[in-house]
DNA sequence: ACCTCCTATTGACAGTGGTCAATGCATCGA
DNA sequence: TCGATGCATTGACCACTGTCAATAGGAGGT
């Protein structure tokens, strides 16, 4: 009979919390750099519209009329967005799917999650 | 006998969500606001600290050497926070105390929450 | 092969932001 | 009143960033 191998289910992969210890320099870096992400109107824009997306998914020209951005200027944000792991794009065809990494956004959630 | 006033009270302080609808241009502006406070290491270890002091306050001399950075670069960084309602100050003789503003940071924390 | 369409990259520009030295402004103690 | 101390502001510098026009890359269609 096989050894049975077990597990050990990570439930902390969450990201250091800014209010639950003082963060050192390399922690307040890293976190920085997610919320870099977020520091910008149209970014936060794209993800709202990625997660109101009925199929969860939004091609690159779909953003473009709704943001009132140039199309390099939509492709230079989704990928900043996509550096930072909260989003994903997928080719098929002729065009760029992009969907939201739900993940990743809890994580900055969680990092700003008041401790009891 | 004078007319009733009814005043509604606003039950949703709270701001708008990334992930509930797509954001509108000042929407996303005032959000991308209180997000570019946080993005800066320095800011987010401030944050940390003023989350971690026992009384609660933090007075700006002591943040100088912890951050490694100037007092001039300190107060800047304080100023920021300030003006992002995260943080406020309270001038007691010659110091200046610092406390950390909960609520504002758990809007922002709220406009990340995963809708149901 | 060629052309067309969608996306990404490059380059340039203006605006913003982090940093510190120097200085200004309070407050307190002598 | 004077000097010392703590904090804020100014000015300068450099790096980074958002933006778009122009261009390149890649995938289909004819």
């Amino acid at each position: 009979m096989a050894k049975r191998v077990v597990t050990i289910e990570p439930t902390d992969r969450c990201c250091p919390s800014v209010l639950a210890s003082p963060l050192d320099a390399s922690q307040a870096a890293e976190l920085a750099s997610g919320f870099t992400a977020l520091a910008d109107p149209v970014r936060l824009r794209v993800l709202s519209i990625l997660a109101a997306a009925p199929e969860g998914e939004v091609c690159v020209c779909d953003f473009v009329e709704p943001l009132g951005k140039s199309q390099p200027t939509v492709s230079h944000h989704l990928k900043i967005l996509s550096e930072a792991g909260l989003v994903g794009g997928d080719r098929r065809g002729k065009w760029v799917w992009y969907s939201l990494n739900r993940e990743r956004l809890a994580d900055l959630q969680a990092a700003l999650q008041p401790v009891e």
